[in-house]
DNA sequence: AAACATTTTTCACTTAAAGTGAAAAATTCG
DNA sequence: CGAATTTTTCACTTTAAGTGAAAAATGTTT
């Protein structure tokens, strides 16, 4: 499982994955920390965007770091979290940085 | 006001000029955020401790970070608050720095 | 020391963000 | 088409952050 790096992956899947409700990936959508690939309206997560959230859930859930912190940090293009980041997370958060741009 | 650099002040008035209740500085002090200087029970609030929680209430009211993530960001040690920080705060928060190492 | 004011502490409450449950609406796909 | 999946909406729960009120402790003045 994930392990072919183009393939990509339905809600339900990653939210099991993640130990999350799907919802909280909808949720998580509206700030655009995460911006899944779309076919129609469905969404699929690619492997570098699961990486990413799984991230996201650890400053989250271990660290007690809130979504806005985590934003915050996004735009200020900061060390913070690209620094001590696992190396592949790297470039979703650049991607997710460009996202964010013309955004809120 | 908070004029000459060895002055001290009260948590009430500080708490006024903050525009917060003095028991939200004594719950940042429950993490120590802040330890202002004590003489008996009183607390004595620097200009340091002062201008430090001028820069911390930003974070949190204009960015809406939450005070988990100040502490993650300090323990980091991180450039995210120094770099944008205002000058003098980098002292005091090389401060709270060591105040938090052996504390939770 | 007594009396009064100030500060600290505790307890219970409010508020807002993060997250979830359930169900209706929309969409996908055999 | 028709069943199954996905999306969306609404209302609810939970927790961190902050506050009000009052009791306890401390400080201060006479």
């Amino acid at each position: 499982m994930f392990n072919s790096e183009d393939k990509s992956y339905p809600i339900e899947l990653v939210a099991d994955f993640l130990g999350v409700n799907s919802r909280t990936l909808y949720y998580y959508e509206k700030f655009s920390l995460v911006v899944p690939f779309r076919r129609g309206r469905k969404r699929y997560y690619s492997k570098q965007d699961i990486r990413w959230l799984e991230y996201v859930r650890e400053l989250m859930y271990d660290q007690g770091m809130n979504l806005r912190s985590i934003i915050v940090l996004i735009r200020r293009r900061d060390d913070v979290i690209l620094g001590k980041c696992p190396g592949e997370v790297v470039d979703c958060f650049k991607n997710y940085l460009m996202k964010l741009k013309n955004h809120n």
